[in-house]
DNA sequence: TTTACAATAATAGCTTTACTATCATAAATA
DNA sequence: TATTTATGATAGTAAAGCTATTATTGTAAA
């Protein structure tokens, strides 16, 4: 059986709808590879034309601007993030084992999978993980907020901050605790193949001790004492 | 007594001191200005000179460009937080209450000390806490490093990393943590300000309670067990 | 006191980025 | 067949991100 995964996005975030022309796909597609490649600073919507044979204005007609762009991207990747946490943790009645799983999905390399047509999800993790804080580190954290661009990522974290809570309903901070997981996920991540004295893993440099030093202060946190 | 703080800057952040002139240090006290009121996406060099009556060539002659001078602000102020983490755990013993000092001082504004002469420093940590992952977050990092550009934020993190390892000798990361910590510090404040549901503090919205949920989160994780 | 040197101001100019607008054409649909 | 829709081709503008040149200060050494 081939499943196929379609993600419902905000369509504010968009002037035409990128899934449903193949020019679109082609954008968003090879718009991450160019991220990936050249780095968000450096990446333009005339380089991505020129990359894919077309117009800079037709890139244009898609999405206003590279910084909506990449949030589109983010929140296809927390979307799908999403999914496989609510698939991957069906039937599973222990909040601990659904937190473990949780924090190896979040900090292991994924393959791609192909239940996705056109995103190389391994390739957009790495955007992700140097990209992403950038889509609200910005003046309009505010206005995009109300435009709900944010929605996906904090979607997931109330979902692991239910999971937290099921785990110990007296925790006083899952909300916090669960964008520390998150964010700490990319950012060791990062730190570990960028900047390793930051980490404990510099030597190594295996995504598995990321989760280990997650699983150990997650549940350091959260048991009941 | 008064006293004035001076803090040895690395060479290769500048084209000229601006430390050394009336011009340089208006650079660094109005871009700190200026980046905090428009960000810095739309911050130009165009701007900031004009905004300080000067020339944008004259403002090239002191730094490359207004990414070296964002990395130039960000070095000066983790040199500053390591001034004060070291005065202020001076003499104490407990690597206990140290590391309280320690989140406290990450985490909590700080008033304007007029110990240095030309920083706000109040508006400063305001500029750290949403720009400054983006002096790492690019394609530039690894040779950046090499110029030693983010040994201020390394050294921070080791002076944080050795006192967990007083407090416990045992525990198996403390690199990760510190720099959890450092970090955490600064997302959990521009959440709780900006996505306050990514938080448990977007009601109070209080500084102090980011600061119990990283104590919490520290003691729970180094604790001998 | 002159000289010379350093810092700045004034001006210009160049390439790239970030867009917008217009018109022609090809493909899909009514 | 008519007509909408997506794309391609082309042009143009304002601002960003630089570099270069020359003139003018103010300061410090000879």
């Amino acid at each position: 059986m081939e499943v196929q995964l379609q993600i419902k996005m905000n369509e504010k975030l968009y002037l035409r709808d990128p899934e449903q022309t193949e020019l679109g796909k082609k954008i968003v597609q090879h718009g991450i590879q160019l991220i990936h490649e050249i780095g968000f600073e450096s990446f333009t919507f005339r380089k991505l034309a020129e990359y894919i044979g077309t117009t800079e204005a037709g890139v244009y007609r898609y999405f206003d601007n590279k910084h909506r762009l990449l949030i589109y991207i983010t929140c296809w990747y927390w979307n799908w993030v999403q999914y496989r946490v609510l698939f991957e943790t069906n039937n599973i009645n222990d909040p601990g084992i659904k937190l473990k799983k949780v924090i190896s999905l979040l900090a292991k390399t994924v393959e791609d999978d192909n239940k996705t047509l056109y995103v190389d999800e391994s390739i957009l993790h790495q955007i992700i993980i140097a990209e992403a804080s950038k889509t609200y580190l910005t003046k309009n954290v505010t206005e995009d907020n109300k435009e709900l661009f944010f929605k996906p990522f904090k979607d997931l974290c109330a979902v692991i901050a239910n999971i937290i809570l099921v785990y110990n309903p007296k925790y006083k901070y899952p909300r916090s605790l669960a964008s520390t997981i998150i964010e700490m996920a990319q950012f060791q991540i990062f730190f570990m193949y960028n900047l390793p004295s930051l980490t404990d893993f510099g030597k190594t440099k295996k995504e598995s001790n990321v989760v280990s030093f997650l699983e150990d202060l997650v549940f350091s946190a959260i048991r009941k004492k």
